[in-house]
RNA sequence: GCCACCGUAGCUCAGCAGGUGGAGCGCCGCCUUGGUAAGGCGGAGGUCGCGGGUUCGACUCCCGCCGGUGGCUCCA
């Protein structure tokens, strides 16, 4: 990955006379008249223009311009010559950037009240000058531009101005100092998080350790930070979210898609939605040109809308696709386990509606599915935000503001903005608030009003008239390497930990109590696995007891040890996790539990090879 | 990106006013064939994050870098 800063170098002449002619106009040379042309008691300015990100490029003339007014009021120079002169640089950008560069940096200075002329650009010009000789006369700078291009939407949301609210269940707004959080422990963390008034002093927080300790993530020194390893129980954990959120977008009626990781910065719609977007990218650079990886699956899907054929029939209209990976550039400092990385999978759907009414009959719908979602992977604790632009509120309270309240049935926290920063109008995010204060958005919904005209993106009315629909994004349950993140956190606010049934990593530990028991357990293994189901078997040489509480720190949420008892009665004690005690039961009895608890989600086999003497151990 | 702290065996950590390092767990071997949260004995395993500097000598002191954590900033 690189991120070519763009730079100019200037050598900076304080002459008393200097003249120069063009002889000889190059291709690339822009057009010109006219002769020789000599100056007196002026800035010489030779520059070049050197390779980098045209994104750029205004924070580039600026500091150049600066550089060089400060230059003129040193010497106390009367006015300014720039000279285009590439031996300057090994390193030179295009002709054309070098041009724009060049004319910006000359419309600049003007503005700034100098008097400056310019040699021309893609000629061989003859030249003599006089330098001063004082100590400042002669003076050579290379200008960079600040730091990596700033999306102009993270500035923007600098400057928003925010109004905060809480929207009761009944639809009334209350001002947030008027609310009483007494029963609202976490929105009242929340809130204060949000708006910045009160940050606890925190530790690490637990889910690191955890998502180590059970082989889920790890670091991964040797890529770029933020960019986390799964060994196979995470993997199995990541397939098993995915797979299940696939399955409730497309019972929802979302049509599944792929679309290319990176993307052509110069290209004129993207450019411009990189302004709309408050997240820094990562840069590539293949054969010369300069690709951002994605931060969302926006870009490939609405392209790939722009180019389709749609009526108002197909209306509403709904594309996914589980971008696996989602980049953000996220800073240093920001970066924590798996609740923020800078390489996550992100479930991404989009929604073309016909208006803003059908966009809100959608927004509603999505609100309720995300809710589903969530309870289903396990997540209960969590607040609701709201964030909506004056004018919106104003003209949909009724129809949207005062139905999502009921729909949500908890104090929600309300952001209100006066002006509209952003592509969307309202979006919501449901917010995992963990035991130090921190939250974390999981899934969000948002009414997007400009990216269809940006993209191109239309359909066909009844009367034939093409039209721009209202686009709705959204995230059912947030990126999945999070809800991993709000699972381990959430067990350990819990004290005993578990995950669901359906997404543990080993469903059924069993534990032969003799060597001579291994291939009857092995067996009962099988016969579980036949039926969809992960069980193993530790064949280990140890003691029961310490197999025991070894599946138990594994969280594994049913453990049966066996022996001649068991073979000879056919009943299975059966240790159950959750219940904290020892179930008698057969095992169809068992496997119907199983059935039970894992209704409507996606089964996977093992991750890691049913005999755990045949096991890795990943942990660092 | 800024400030602070941390980086020693696979893991968690101890250690050294500067004289080439330890524990527990894990791993390997042997003994133990066991009844629901740690059985016993033995062994192997370390460029002390990386690169410079100071010094006769650096894991230890200094500088830089990399990585992690916390705070700030930030978090559609």
């Amino acid at each position: 990955m690189t991120c070519a800063i763009p730079s100019m170098r200037l050598l900076l002449l304080h002459a008393s006379r200097f003249r120069f002619e063009p002889t000889k106009r190059l291709e690339i040379g822009e057009d010109w008249e006219g002769g020789p042309r000599e100056f007196r008691e002026a800035l010489v300015v030779f520059t070049t223009v050197e390779k980098g990100d045209e994104a750029n490029q205004e924070a580039l003339v600026e500091k150049a311009a600066g550089e060089i007014a400060k230059q003129v009021e040193t010497v106390k120079a009367e006015r300014v010559v720039l000279y285009p002169y590439a031996h300057l640089s090994s390193e030179l950008s295009d002709p054309a950037t070098a041009l724009k560069v060049l004319r910006a940096l000359e419309g600049r200075l003007r503005e700034m009240g100098l008097e400056v002329h310019r040699a021309p650009f893609g000629w061989y010009k003859a030249f003599s000058v006089e330098v001063k000789g004082h100590p400042l006369s002669e003076l050579s700078k290379s200008i960079k531009a600040e730091g990596e291009a700033v999306p102009k939407a993270l500035v923007a949301e600098k400057k928003a101005v925010s109004h905060w609210f809480i929207l009761t269940p009944n639809g009334d707004l209350v001002p947030i100092e008027e609310f009483d959080f007494t029963a609202h422990k976490d929105l009242k963390a929340f809130a204060a998080y949000e708006m910045k008034k009160e940050r606890r002093v925190t530790k690490e927080p637990a889910h690191v350790r955890l998502m180590k300790r059970h082989e889920i993530a790890d670091y991964e020194p040797a890529s770029d930070p933020g960019n986390l390893r799964y060994p196979p129980k995470g993997r199995l954990m990541k397939s098993l979210i995915e797979e299940y959120v696939e399955e409730e977008l497309q019972r929802y009626g979302a049509m599944p898609s792929e679309t290319p990781v990176m993307y052509d910065m110069g290209h004129p719609t993207l450019k411009s939605y990189l302004n709309r977007f408050p997240a820094r990218q990562y840069v590539v650079e293949s054969e010369g040109r300069r690709l951002f990886l994605r931060f969302a699956a926006c870009f490939g899907q609405f392209m790939l809308l722009a180019d389709s054929t749609i009526t108002y029939r197909m209306l509403p209209l709904r594309l996914y696709e589980i971008a696996k990976y989602a980049f953000r550039r996220e800073q240093r400092g920001e970066l924590a386990g798996l609740r923020r990385l800078r390489a996550f999978t992100m479930p991404d759907m989009h929604t073309l509606a016909r208006d803003e009414s059908q966009a809100i009959e959608e927004f509603l719908r999505q609100t309720a599915l995300s809710r589903k979602v969530l309870e289903a992977l396990g997540i209960r604790r969590y607040v609701t935000a709201l964030r909506i632009t004056r004018d919106f509120y104003e003209r949909h309270r009724e129809d949207f503001v005062v139905p999502f309240a009921r729909l949500i049935g908890e104090p929600i926290l309300v952001e209100m903005w006066d002006e509209r920063f952003f592509y969307f109008v309202t979006k919501f995010e449901f917010n995992y608030v963990e035991a130090s204060g921190k939250a974390a958005a999981l899934s969000t919904v948002q009414i997007d009003v400009e990216n269809a005209e940006r993209y191109g993106i239309t359909y066909v009315d009844e009367n034939g008239v093409r039209r721009y629909p209202v686009i709705l994004h959204c995230s059912v349950s947030g990126a999945v390497e999070r809800v991993i993140y709000a699972l381990l956190e959430e067990a350990e606010r819990r004290g005993k930990g578990m995950f669901p049934t359906w997404l543990s990593p080993t469903q059924v530990r069993l534990i032969p109590l003799r060597d001579d028991m291994l291939e009857e357990a092995l067996a009962i293994a099988r016969k579980l696995r036949n039926r969809g189901f992960r069980a193993d078997v530790d064949d280990r040489d140890m003691t029961v007891q310490k197999k025991v509480r070894e599946a138990e720190m594994e969280w594994v949420p049913y453990i049966v040890v066996y022996g001649p008892k068991e073979r000879e009665s056919g009943i299975l004690p059966v240790r159950v996790r959750e219940e904290g005690k020892i179930i008698q039961m057969g095992l169809e009895d068992l496997i119907e539990r199983l059935e039970r608890e894992t209704r409507g989600f996606p089964r996977r086999p093992n991750a890691l090879p049913i005999l755990l003497s045949r096991r890795p151990r990943f942990s660092r």
